[in-house]
DNA sequence: AGCACGCCGACT
DNA sequence: GTCGGCGTGCTC
């Protein structure tokens, strides 16, 4: 290769993650690379995925050192990614501090990022006159460029594709039929094994080949007779594709002719002058390509989502994208149930992270490939839907915008809320955050008069607001009596005997939270993470909540053989357990938790079981709390509601009161009057009164001067450095000294406060000793400069993370 | 993430 | 003697 060749820079989508650059292949012309275009490249002896960001640098800017590589080959032919959705990604990446590669791996759909599914390389499968022949990149890279040159051409021409990973081989799909305790004899340890392990998997659904690959070829035999006894199933490996086929997307005006009777028809009920007010603002906004912030503050029940669906049906109507997105998936169920309800056959997008990876990116592929078309499009998801290319996004929504889960707290931090207001304001789309109880943080800025705000004051359906009490928990209240206080057992007998529903909140699952040897004094801890290991009854394993570590129980002490135990404390599964004797005979009861609803669909089914009336009473863990919406149940117990105060967060108390008012939220939604019941160990808190009165307002200022008085947000911006090394690296203590004069130095000059090095709240995790800095600043360029100094320390065994505005110190 | 290198223990 | 465990270091 000459000297003059093109060349481009690329980011990595795999460690290192780095921006590098590469020689492009010759057979391709100059405008064919497009920034945006995801490429095959080697690095070291192997191959990556990578995405092209720009193209031509100056050769003085080439790397010193480095022979360039050639780029294997394009997996598109036209850039799956637009210049807007790169900037968003640099724009990401500069926040976190972080290479743009790490975070356009973690936007992207599993498929579009990885080249190896398994054992087996991507393919490229090209077609001369009508005759496929495929490619692995291996061999596609060893080619002579003759016959490069030929496929180039090819590719050019539209006659050649990437297959898509698995796309042949994954027929052969299965599914469980049935949850842990296994109803096998314990001598059939394969088909117990086989079945553990795709319950593992979380869907509950794992392909033949995956089972073969990963257990071992003797599987074969359990497997089949794990069919005959019905305990898995084959499923339609097609169940979760999409509809449409992504060749014949329609244009923007032919969705729009097709459409727009939907869009316009009237909602079922006029909105009230305070939702036309707020709508007619936004759709102004919308209409004026504005940029603009909106709080849309309203109690439950006081027509939020419809002043929402009226916006979308807008903005489609003026042919731009509407993305609406909610904190949990249950509540994208629900207003799924709304949109379809209001606006019937209206196509939608629905996107969340408990879908499979194949229908992710083919919801990926079609809207990024509708963008081209402009085609206008409707999109409903959890926080991961923000990573979607939206085709001409006209207006954003954050429903529940103060929720916590609105910040990704692992591997990547984010908190959506920034990033849509950054997304806002690349596209010029009003942004609208709706609350009951809005983030101390937002309601603030309203107050401010930096973001505008719209009032919803009344309850549309009419319908009174719970009466919500106190139940003092007795502090000695023994194991076995003290899960229901004796007011909120009264209460549920009166309740079921007035024929009446029940939801009961207890935000831990499990059987017991720890299990206590009656010999040794010790319990069970989980060897990673050093907490307390979880008893699951009906699995008959301790688990540990944290990284999934597990063990067979009943078994002797790790430390003193015996076999005597004490379970203590109480979880979701004991509560169940215990409402069972306790309830009147006949009484149902059914659960929701994470271990309840392994399979896909089994949230739906109790859900849908509890709204026929299948079960007297509902008990579960915080996915109870958001959206649900059961005529019939007139009381709730919230049976822990301490549980969120002692964390040691600052912003604990907001999001204790924030859960309680949502869970209040949950009674009385009907014709019924409903009534909400908090346990408590500290009746006295402060929280309560506000709560009870369900008072927002009062809350905020309370909870305003305390932050002011300890300067925490909204009065300094707040970020957390985590920073974790394994206990066997002897340096560690020594350089962990070192790089924590680094951060006060740098705080110093930058004018941040950098507390610590304090040994986290769960100091062991993971098998890796945990510190972690507070860093208190005037804003975030000062923060990212403090963090910026640890760049240019040697990382030894340190894993270093910045957590901006983290939601916990946990 | 891969995939090398390198340096110690148990096999033909 | 060699095979092979995985610690650690690099990749345009």
């Amino acid at each position: 290769m000459s000297g003059t060749s093109l060349r481009a820079e690329v980011a990595l989508l795999s460690p290192p993650f780095g921006t590098l650059s590469y020689q492009l292949p010759a057979g391709f012309p100059e405008y064919f690379w497009k920034a945006g275009l995801r490429l095959a490249v080697p690095l070291g002896r192997g191959l990556r995925s990578a995405v092209l960001l720009r193209r031509g640098r100056a050769a003085t800017a080439d790397p010193e050192g480095f022979i360039l590589k050639e780029v294997v080959w394009p997996l598109e032919r036209e850039p799956i990614l637009s210049e807007a959705y790169l900037d968003f990604a640099r724009q990401f990446a500069l926040r976190q501090a972080q290479p743009e590669g790490r975070m356009l791996a973690g936007m992207l759909p599993p498929g579009l990022r990885i080249l190896k599914n398994g054992r087996s390389w991507l393919r490229l499968r090209f077609f001369d006159n009508g005759l496929a022949e495929d490619f692995d990149l291996p061999e596609l890279q060893a080619l002579s460029g003759l016959a490069r040159a030929r496929l180039a051409a090819l590719w050019l021409a539209g006659q050649g594709q990437a297959l898509r990973g698995g796309e042949e081989a994954d027929l052969d799909i299965y599914g469980l039929r049935a949850a842990p305790p296994w109803p096998l004899r314990p001598s059939a340890s394969r088909q117990l094994a086989l079945l553990e392990y795709i319950f593992s998997q979380g869907r509950g659904r794992v392909s033949r080949r995956q089972i073969l690959r990963e257990l071992g070829p003797d599987y074969t035999q359990s497997l089949r007779q794990l069919l005959a006894r019905g305990l898995l199933a084959k499923e339609d490996p097609f169940a979760e594709s999409p509809a449409a086929s992504s060749a014949d997307l329609p244009d923007a005006a032919a969705w729009l002719r097709q459409y727009r009777p939907v869009l316009e028809s009237p909602p079922p009920f006029e909105l009230n002058p305070e939702q036309r007010a707020a709508l007619a603002d936004l759709e102004e906004l919308m209409r004026a390509g504005k940029p603009a912030t909106r709080l849309l503050y309203g109690v439950t029940g006081s027509g939020k989502t419809a002043v929402y669906l009226e916006l979308c049906a807008k903005t489609l109507l003026s042919g731009k994208s509407a993305l609406l997105l909610v904190p949990e998936v249950a509540l994208a169920l629900k207003l799924r149930r709304d949109i379809q309800e209001r606006f019937p056959g209206l196509p939608l997008y629905f996107f969340h992270g408990y879908q499979s990876a194949a229908l992710r990116e083919n919801i990926f592929r079609d809207l990024a490939h509708r963008s081209a078309g402009r085609a206008p499009a409707l999109v409903l998801g959890t926080r991961s839907a923000l990573f979607l290319e939206i085709p001409n996004l006209g207006a954003l929504i954050l429903d529940e915008e103060h929720d916590s889960s609105f910040k990704q707290d692992e591997r990547l931090y984010y908190q959506a809320k920034d990033l849509a207001w950054f997304r806002s304001g690349q596209y010029g789309a009003p942004l609208v955050l709706g609350s009951a109880t809005p983030d101390v943080k937002t309601f603030y800025a309203a107050e401010q008069g930096r973001i505008r705000m719209h009032r919803l004051s009344g309850r549309v359906g009419g319908g009174e607001l719970p009466r919500v009490s106190l139940a003092p928990l007795g502090a000695g209240a023994s194991s076995t009596s003290g899960l229901l206080a004796p007011e909120s057992a009264r209460a549920l007998r009166d309740c079921l005997a007035r024929g009446e529903q029940a939801m009961i909140l207890l935000n831990r699952r499990g059987y017991a939270p720890a299990m206590y040897c009656l010999e040794c004094g010790t319990s069970a801890r989980c060897p990673n993470c050093e907490i307390s290991l979880t008893y699951h009854k009906k699995r008959e394993k301790l688990v540990c909540h944290y990284c999934g570590f597990s063990q067979p129980f009943p078994s002797p002490c790790a430390t003193c053989k015996s076999t005597r135990f004490l379970p203590l404390g109480e979880g979701t599964e004991k509560l169940e357990e215990r409402l069972q004797s306790f309830l009147p005979p006949g009484a149902r009861v059914l659960r929701l938790d994470r271990d309840s609803t392994g399979r896909p669909g089994d949230m739906e089914n109790i859900l849908s079981a509890f709204g026929r009336g299948e079960a007297e009473v509902l008990l579960g863990t915080q996915m109870l709390s958001k959206g649900h919406h059961f005529p019939r149940v007139t009381l709730a117990i919230l049976a822990d509601g301490d549980q969120g105060l002692n964390i040691p967060d600052y912003n604990a108390a907001e999001r204790t009161f924030q859960l309680l008012v949502q869970a209040s939220g949950r009674s009385g939604r009907g014709e019924l009057p409903g009534r909400v019941i908090i346990q408590t160990r500290d009746p006295g808190h402060y929280c309560w009164e506000y709560v009870k009165n369900n008072d927002y307002e009062g809350f905020y200022r309370q909870e305003l001067a305390r932050r002011e008085l300890r300067r925490y947000p909204p009065f300094v911006r707040l970020a957390l450095v985590r920073l974790s090394f394994p206990p066997a690296w002897a340096e560690g203590p020594a350089r962990l000294a070192e790089l924590s004069r680094k951060l006060k130095a740098a705080g110093q000059n930058l004018g941040v406060e950098v507390l610590g090095p304090a040994p986290a709240p769960h100091p062991m995790r993971e098998g890796r000793l945990r510190y972690q800095y507070l860093l208190k600043g005037q804003d975030w360029k000062a923060i990212r400069g403090v963090y910026a100094a640890l760049e240019h320390v040697p990382s030894g065994h340190f894993r270093v993370s910045l957590d901006i505005d983290p939601g916990t110190m946990l």
